[in-house]
DNA sequence: ATGAAAGCGCTAACAA
DNA sequence: TTGTTAGCGCTTTCAT
């Protein structure tokens, strides 16, 4: 016997499906308030209350319509919702890039926070183009998101595109990479302090000539690093120049200068490196010249990755609280977007690193 | 002379400001259509019809209409729109992970594509929990995107939370980590062939016994890449047997299990590690031990790390095509949400992952 | 305790 | 070429 499949669909002006029969049976139906209460006979009104437990429902109404609500599968409509609400249960995130740990465990953060909260996650990558970041926060001003949170490229200089948001009534928090400027909340981690202490850290491990290798750059954090690194040179009395901190541009071949920098006359007994992705290519020089680590340089990295600990030797780290960061910016986001129109104070959460001592910078074996 | 600053605010029915005037200069207001009809004592048909260009409208009005629009910054209000129209202009990404350097390419592959096309991404992690993630679903299932690309958690066997998409007229499609009984498009890697293509390299480079180290896990993806490995020993007439598969349970120790392998009496003299993790342990369980690479032991290892070139031996990879693999899933997306109510076929497009000979497997010096 | 009516801002069918 | 009208699904007064 042959079979014969009958699909009959209903449409509503829009042109979207309404009802589906296959073979008479309801496939699927485009549920809503209306629906659920033309079945009950009783008014959309009370059905919507109902569903949002209202005192003013009887409990035996409130009964049959959620009953009814699961059986059929109901979920309501989030556009129409959010266009009688104003509100979309959307926090964005903008950011320079997902393929960086440390950006990721954030958004791990933001992420767990945001849906314990019941909240809906936007992401958009700015690649650290400044043209880029603009467009996107022109694009989602206007109703698509409640709240903001951002982490500027390294070319932003100006924040004309971010103070937009106020007006708007979105809140807007800074995390990581902020802009002093700005008064908004901002959630960092202490670079200079953490700096400061990897700096002391390697002088107390007994290094005399200590370099910095970062990748040129225009970030707060990096001056910030820069600056207790300095610090903390002066507070031991050993002079610290522009001469010891090599700036390995991204495009350059970054090995080769640690490489020269290690095979010179007067190479550091210690390292300091602000960017994770420079950490191998010091093993590895120091391998090719033969230099010891900890025994003649001493290193320690920024770092995120869980792979430090397994490097040989284990590599000491400077390790940012990347998932509280994004914890903390989440949570701060959405208590401020529950107080109607009261704009958050220009508050700085910092969130400190932790020095994760291991073999590298020679205070611990193995 | 103080300075009295006059703040004005009034609201529409729903609570929210419409109009800011400080000190008599209007600050801010929510710019609808509406508003700009009135201005220009058109009709809200009209200005719509010019902002989208209608072949309607004049010229001329077009013209006005626009730079009203600009002068104000309209943003046409994104629920309102897809409440008419039952579009969102947004993409759901459903993934195990996005601190993973896999996931995290992909994902910028899918943002480059939508970017281009104007549609946003919204963004969630199951973080390997199958109950997680098909409370995602059921989240975001009314209205909130127009269609799902979606990679599964290594837990997920049954795809009901999945299929529901369907009648909802919400196109899906999988990415990497698909299910087989689904009928949707994948796009995906050739795993199987990667893999035996990575075990005839190490048979080409001398190996006579390959073992294979991965994580334990029940991903068709694994099982591809196993199938592969065991399909090339046989065709070499090799016996293949489980005993030569090291799984490292994730909470394991798994440099001490790879350690123990390679100190044992019938050490392998080749290893294919699955899972990036898997790599540094390798190396420092070899050096450990005495063991040269690739003199004693040659090394291929799945990986999308960008620092395999730069270990030391540098490693030979499989890596995949995890951007491509992004950009193409949301091409096929996008292309198929444009097309009516037609659900796309059940193709499979697959990707072909790169072996890149470096130093560890033997055939290339440095 | 329940319901009628208005309207969020937009688009689309249908006049004029 | 422009305007009138209706309605997407929901929430929120304001009756009853």
């Amino acid at each position: 016997m042959p079979y014969i499949k009958i699909k009959i669909c209903i449409f509503n002006s829009t042109g979207f499906p309404v009802i589906i029969y296959v073979n008479d049976k309801v496939l699927m139906e485009n549920v809503t308030l209306r629906i659920l209460a033309d079945k009950l006979n009783l008014s959309v009104t009370t059905v919507s209350k109902a569903l949002r437990d209202s005192y003013e429902i009887s409990e035996p109404t409130k009964q049959k319509v959620r009953e009814l609500a699961t059986a059929l599968h109901y979920t309501p409509n989030a556009y129409a919702r959010s266009l009688r609400t104003g509100k979309s249960e959307t926090i964005g995130v903008v950011l320079p890039e997902v393929a960086d740990h440390f950006f990721a465990l954030v958004i791990n953060g933001i992420e767990s926070v945001a849906k314990t909260a019941g909240y809906h996650v936007l992401i958009y990558l700015t690649h650290e183009d400044y043209n880029r970041e603009k467009e996107i926060l022109e694009y989602i001003r206007k109703g698509r998101i409640d709240g903001l949170l951002i982490s500027v490229t390294k070319e932003t200089t100006v924040a004309d595109h971010i103070t937009k948001f106020a007006p708007e009534n979105i809140p807007v928090i800074f995390f990581d990479r902020m802009m002093e400027q700005v008064e908004v909340p901002k959630v960092v981690t202490n670079d200079f302090e953490s700096c400061y202490q990897a700096t002391q850290h390697l002088l107390d491990s007994g290094c005399k000539q200590i370099n910095l290798c970062t990748i040129s750059d225009n970030l707060i954090i990096s001056k910030q690093r820069i600056a207790g690194y300095i610090k903390a040179l002066q507070d031991n009395n050993i002079p610290a120049g522009k001469d010891n901190i090599l700036f390995c541009r991204e495009d350059d071949n970054s090995y080769t200068q640690i490489y020269n920098l290690l095979k010179s006359e007067n190479r550091p007994d210690g390292i300091i490196s602000l960017v994770d992705k420079l950490t191998l290519p010091v093993y590895i020089a120091s391998e090719k010249l033969g230099l010891t680590i900890p025994g003649e340089l001493k290193l320690v990295s920024y770092s995120n990755n869980p792979s430090a600990g397994i490097l040989n030797p284990s590599l000491t780290t400077v390790s940012q609280p990347a998932f509280q960061i994004g914890q903390t910016a989440a949570k701060l986001l959405i208590s401020s977007m529950g107080s109607k129109r009261n704009q958050v104070l220009n508050e700085v959460t910092v969130i400190p690193s932790n020095l994760v001592i291991r073999a590298s910078s020679g205070q611990k074996t193995n």
